[in-house]
Order: structure tokens, then C-alpha cells, then sequence
DNA sequence: GAGTTTGAAACT
DNA sequence: CAGTTTCAAACTC
């Protein structure tokens, strides 16, 4: 168990000298662009500070022009912060030739991840420990072992070196080939260290990532920006994709790192299958994975995995990869609509699918599916029969089904997440395209003029629920609420017509439903019974599949800065970052459902029954939703669910996707909650 | 898979 | 703002 290097911090410890020293001032003094030191910390979100609330919640952008989904950012938010990047940019730079992977493909992965390195040295003062690591570690997912470095730096040459390289010196140059190795490894151990600590102290972690990430964007963004004059707006999504690679990176190579551990400090890891495949992995991961979906690869699942006896094949494993691999970059805004429904089955995809994906497109639904799906081991990833299982397995890519609204109304469940459609999608006439991203871009600017808040998160957590730090943690589903009510007439609110119940929460006062019988909380406050197998199996299904939505914050009274939670690790880290300063439950919030299911409060143990009930007891006569619950094997029980059945459903049953899925999710919502809030109180 | 139901979104 | 229409998801068969 290897402790972090501190001689790691080297570099940049050797960058702030340099940038102190009156040449380096001298010479500054000629740049037009602002030189923010290694020291600096705000500034790098400075921009931030500018952005109206509606950049908060802007409109689309196409941030990464492939023919994926992924979520459309305003061009306003993709402006690149303008400072913070050229002096970290030295180090930055180098770290870049080495590490990067210059792959057209993963061009805004690349650009983000060498102007992250630059951002690592921000991090050294913010998070000693932990920040350095992530943006150095994440730095390296963006390649593979096979990568040529040649032609990454060629790249380079094209693109941030311009910018980046000119602080670049001889001797970090020098460096490079050792520090290639040595990063490598360094990363095993840091990502390593980070499981460790995740395990021990939940997920504070990730709390620091998102500041990191947040950082991250901007100097990535940055880059962009100086290096051809031009928005470039894939800085998102490569951004994106470093956190999600640094959070996947944990889960997914829990294995590998445990070998890598072993690995001698020149790289040369005496276990190839460790050490390579997390390398290989994150060339892919880094590329996509939406942070939602790493939130999802919790160490729960993973350690819930493992406890699972399930024999959860392979093929599962090598489709989470897949998603990750392939799956864009995020954006935020996600509705209630754009949440993986993991609760369609799992069918097996389509080989329209399986090509979108290798595109880089992958529904939010085999996402969620395949992410939630598995403790893989490396050895699966990658390889045909990959796939083939791919496809056979990864199914529940439905998508919108637009076919008179050009997907450019908000009844499109893509265009109201602020998500591009692709190929899984059965619309017709799509507009929703980047193709079409101008259209799509002034569709939305009409609808936001119509209403400011149509493309802000539905679900809100009441301010009353934003108590202490730890007090939210335990709030239910039912203690959030959605923002403008339902107006169910006829479904009691016990139907995911419900937009309150599709989100797990409760109605409320704002309401206009009628006969409610919402399972999370009736608007007069009460609470349906207990018994009701099918309703609890829908609660659950709800809060887990839809928790994400949950918003933290009063987000009636700044609606723009209503920020869903699973969105505020979707969202591109400069905002996320500065929500969690100044909402600083908002970083919390993703994990806030979760914690509300396994730990249960004085506000929610008069449901925890419920949920727990449905969670381990799955009624025999289970509806139409039962079968997606079926195989479950739940494991780790909340401590705090005294009154849970403990029922290991149908244990004879193979475990399926789905039904992993389901329970992972389960997991995942158990292991986020103990993640503190990184801004002050 | 087709048809129905439902309620949000859009329109007037 | 209210009533109506349109729309697509959810649901049923």
C-alpha cells in the first residue's frame, strides 16, 4: 500500500519558483494573458463568478461535435476562463507530450487533459493531498500503454503546445521519459490510495474532485481557447472526462490496483495485467464517462459485487467498459427524463446501438446499466466477444420517440436533458442534433424565453430540508420536491405520469394533483401504507432510478442555481465547482437519496421501512416492474434499517443485468452519503 | 406491438 | 391566467 510520493509535488513546486522569479515576471509582464501562479486558487474560478444564472443552466452547446449524445452547453459556459492556465501551462505541457493521447477521436479529452496538468498545480494548494493526485492521475487515462507519444506530440505541437509549451522547460522535457513511467505507476498508487480512502472515509473524495475538476475545465477550456482562437467546445466534455475517468478509476481497477501496488517505482510493474489495463482503460474512460455514471460506480457496487456469490459474467463487466469507454461527455440539466431507466430491461442492444456507441454514443440507459453493472476485471475489456455481449446484453436504450416535435420541444426527454439524440432513438425528423445545433441552440434560447426555468432541474430539495450538513444527509426522497408540482388528476400520483413520483419524491403543497396518493409523501403530508408491494416496488425503483434530479437548495428562489445533483457531477466542473461554493449542499446533493435510503432520518424513518421493505423484500406477486428486481441479492444492509426484512430475493436466480443494475444502484445510493460538503459552512 | 391513458408542454 | 390542443411517455391489453 504505497503512500503518495510527495517528491511527486516536485514539478510543480519547481514551476511556482520559476514563476516567481523576475524573469519570468519580466516576461509576463508582456503577456496579454493574465499569469496566475501555481498559489492561485479562486481565480481560477473567477469566471465563474461572471456567469449569470442562466449559465448555470444554459442553453445547449454542442460541446463535443460527434454524432453522440451528449449534452449541449451554452456557448457562454464554454467560454474558457481566461486565467490560470498560462503558468501552469509549463507543467502542464510537459505532462501533455508525454501523457497525452492525441487521438482525433479524443482530441477534447486530450486538449483537457494537458491543460488539466497545468491545473494540478492549483490543486497542490487547495487539496495537498488528494488534488494533486487526481489531476495527475487523471492526465494519464486519456492514453493507452500502446500510445504513441510521438504522435501525441505532434499533436501537441498543433494544439496546446502553442500555448501550454512555451513554458515547457529543458528539463521537464528531460523528464519526460522517466516521468512517463513514473507517473504511471505513481497514478496505480494514488488511485489506489484514493479507493482507501474512499473506504474509509466515504466519498469525500470526490467531494475534492469536483474541485479539481472544476479547475480542470477552466485551464482546459483555456487552452482551447488560446490555441486557436476558436470555442472550442469539446474542453467540456474532455474535462468531463477526466473526472469521470478519475472516479471510475478506483472501481474499476479495484483489482488491478491492488496489483499495481506491487508495481516497482520505474513503471515497470511486474504485473502487466494490472498495470496495462488500468492504462488501457482509461484511454477509453477518459474519453466519456459522465460523472453520474462514476457516482454509480461507487465502491459499493464494487464491494457489493464482490460480495455478491451472483456469477455475474464477464460480458457484463466488458459492457460497463464499453460505456464508459464510449459514453460522451456530460452536461447538466438533466431532467427527470434523461435519467437512466434502468427499470426498461435490459434487452440486448441493437447493433445500431453497439455502432453509436463505438462512436462515443452511448444512451444514458445502457450507462446506466452497464455502469451500474459490474466489478470487471480488466482482462475483459476490450476484445470482440466484448461486443458481442455488448449487444446482447447492454439493451434498454430507449430513447425519445419523438415523432412530430423534431425532438426540439421539451416533451423530447433528450431535449429537455439538454442531450443530443442518437441512434437509439426511434424520433423522427430529429432536429436534436448536433448537426443541427444551431437550430437546437435557438430552440432552446425560445423556450428558456418562454420559461427560464424549462431546462432547469424539476426536482428541487426544499430549503427547509437544506439543514446541517449532516442533517440533509439523511433526508428521504420524500423531503425533496418537485419545483412546480404535478397536476395529476387521475393517476394519484402512483404512476410515473407523476413527474413527482417518476422522481421519487413527494408532492407537495405546490402540487394540483388530485386524489394523491404519492408513495414518497402526499402534498397534505402523509404517507401511504406500507403494505403496498407494488408501491413500494416503485418507490424504490423511483428514488434510486431518479434520484439523481434531487435538487439541493432553494431553488424556487434562484431557480438557475438549482442544480440537480447528479447533475452537479454532470455539470462541467466550473460550474460545479462554483455551485459548491455557493450551494454547497448542491455537491451533496447526488448523494443525498442515497443517503437518505440507506441511512434513514427522523425525517425519513417513517418511510425507511418502506424502502427497505421494498428493497430486500420483494413481493412474490411482484407487477409488471417486479422482474428487473428479481435475482437480487442485497448484501449490505444499512446498519441503520432495524426494521429491514433482509430478504435475499430469489436466490437460485442468475443474476441479470438488470437485476445488478438495480441493486448496484442500491449500492451506489448507499455509499455516496457520508461525502461531505466541500465548500464552508 | 398496437392502442389507450395520462399529464406535461405548447398553444390560444 | 385559464382553457384547449398537442405531444410523447407510461401503461394496458
Amino acid at each position: 500500500m504505497a503512500t503518495p510520493d510527495k517528491t511527486q509535488l516536485t514539478p510543480t513546486s519547481n514551476l511556482s519558483k520559476f514563476e516567481d522569479s523576475p524573469v519570468f515576471k519580466y516576461i509576463d509582464s508582456f503577456s496579454p494573458i493574465e499569469i496566475v501562479k501555481s498559489k492561485q486558487t479562486d481565480n481560477v474560478f473567477s469566471s465563474l463568478a461572471f456567469l449569470s444564472p442562466s449559465s448555470l443552466f444554459p442553453s445547449p452547446q454542442i460541446s463535443c461535435h460527434r454524432e453522440s449524445r451528449h449534452h449541449f452547453l451554452s456557448p457562454s459556459n464554454s467560454k474558457p476562463p481566461r486565467s490560470g492556465h498560462e503558468s501552469n501551462a509549463t507543467e502542464g505541457a510537459s505532462k501533455a507530450d508525454e501523457q497525452s493521447n492525441l487521438h482525433d477521436e479524443h482530441l477534447g479529452c486530450l486538449k483537457n487533459d494537458c491543460s488539466s496538468k497545468g491545473t494540478s498545480s492549483d490543486l497542490l494548494n487547495d487539496q495537498p493531498d488528494l488534488a494533486t493526485e487526481f489531476p495527475r492521475t487523471l492526465k494519464y487515462n486519456c492514453r493507452s500503454p500502446d500510445d504513441n507519444f510521438e504522435s501525441c506530440n505532434e499533436v501537441m505541437k498543433n494544439t496546446s503546445v502553442g500555448v501550454a509549451g512555451e513554458g515547457r522547460s529543458p528539463f521537464q522535457r528531460n523528464r519526460d521519459g522517466w516521468e512517463k513511467r513514473q507517473l504511471q505507476e505513481r497514478d496505480l498508487r494514488k488511485i489506489f490510495r484514493v479507493d482507501q480512502i474512499e473506504e474509509s472515509a466515504g466519498c469525500d473524495w470526490v467531494a475534492v474532485l469536483s474541485d479539481v475538476a472544476d479547475k480542470l475545465t477552466m485551464d482546459s477550456s483555456i487552452i482551447h481557447e488560446n490555441t486557436d482562437g476558436q470555442d472550442q467546445r469539446t474542453a467540456d466534455s474532455g474535462t468531463t472526462s477526466f473526472m469521470s475517468t478519475i472516479m471510475q478509476f478506483p472501481l474499476d481497477n479495484v483489482n488491478n490496483l491492488e496489483n499495481a501496488d506491487s508495481c516497482d517505482p520505474s513503471g515497470s510493474c511486474n504485473q502487466n495485467e494490472s498495470a496495462v489495463p488500468v492504462t488501457d482503460q482509461t484511454h477509453s474512460i477518459l474519453s466519456t464517462c459522465p460523472l453520474d455514471k462514476l457516482v454509480v460506480s461507487d465502491s459499493g457496487l464494487k464491494k457489493d459485487v464482490k460480495e455478491e456469490n451472483c456469477n455475474q459474467s464477464s460480458h457484463q463487466v466488458s459492457i460497463r467498459r464499453r460505456c464508459l469507454v464510449f459514453e460522451k461527455s456530460p452536461g447538466f440539466g438533466l431532467h427527470l427524463n434523461s435519467l437512466p431507466n434502468i427499470s426498461k430491461g435490459h434487452s440486448p442492444l441493437s447493433k445500431s446501438t453497439l455502432s453509436s456507441m463505438d462512436r462515443g454514443e452511448v444512451p444514458d440507459d445502457k450507462i446506466a446499466v452497464i455502469t451500474e453493472n459490474s466489478s470487471e476485471t480488466p482482462a475483459t475489456f476490450g476484445g470482440n466477444s466484448i461486443e458481442q455481449k455488448f449487444v446482447e446484453e447492454s439493451a434498454a436504450c430507449k430513447r425519445c420517440n419523438c415523432k412530430r416535435s423534431k425532438c426540439l420541444k421539451l416533451y423530447c426527454d433528450c431535449f429537455a436533458a439538454g442531450l443530443y439524440c442518437i441512434e437509439p432513438c426511434a424520433c423522427q425528423d430529429c432536429f436534436n442534433k448536433p448537426i443541427h445545433e444551431n437550430m437546437v441552440l435557438e430552440t432552446r434560447r425560445q423556450i428558456e424565453s418562454r420559461n427560464p426555468l424549462a431546462f432547469a432541474p424539476k426536482v428541487i430539495r426544499s430549503a427547509d430540508s437544506v439543514s446541517d450538513s449532516l442533517g440533509e444527509i439523511n433526508k428521504t426522497p420524500a423531503s425533496a420536491r418537485h419545483k412546480r408540482g404535478c397536476n395529476c388528476k387521475r393517476s394519484s400520483c402512483l404512476k410515473k405520469y407523476c413527474e413527482c413520483f417518476q422522481a421519487g419524491v413527494g408532492c407537495s403543497l405546490s402540487c394540483r394533483c388530485e386524489g394523491c396518493k404519492n408513495s414518497f409523501g402526499r402534498k397534505d403530508g402523509g404517507y401511504e401504507s406500507e403494505s403496498d408491494g407494488d408501491n413500494l416496488e416503485a418507490c424504490e425503483r423511483n428514488a434510486s432510478e431518479k434520484n439523481s434530479d434531487i435538487v439541493i437548495g432553494k431553488g424556487e428562489e434562484h431557480p438557475h442555481l438549482s442544480v440537480v445533483s447528479p447533475d452537479i457531477s454532470r455539470l462541467p466542473f466550473a460550474y460545479r465547482g462554483k455551485l459548491a461554493a455557493v450551494f454547497p449542499h448542491s455537491i451533496k446533493s447526488s448523494l443525498q437519496l442515497c443517503s437518505t435510503q440507506e441511512q434513514g432520518s427522523s425525517d425519513s424513518l417513517s418511510r425507511q421501512p418502506r424502502f427497505d421493505s421494498s428493497l430486500h423484500g420483494i413481493p412474490e406477486n411482484e407487477t409488471a416492474e417486479v422482474p428487473k428486481h428479481k435475482g437480487l441479492t442485497l448484501v449490505s444492509k444499512p446498519p441503520t434499517s432495524n426494521n429491514c426484512k433482509t430478504v435475499s430475493s430469489t436466490p437460485n436466480q442468475p443474476c441479470t443485468s438488470s437485476s445488478i443494475a438495480w441493486r448496484s444502484r442500491k449500492l451506489i445510493l448507499r455509499s455516496i452519503p457520508s461525502f461531505p460538503s466541500l465548500a464552508p459552512p
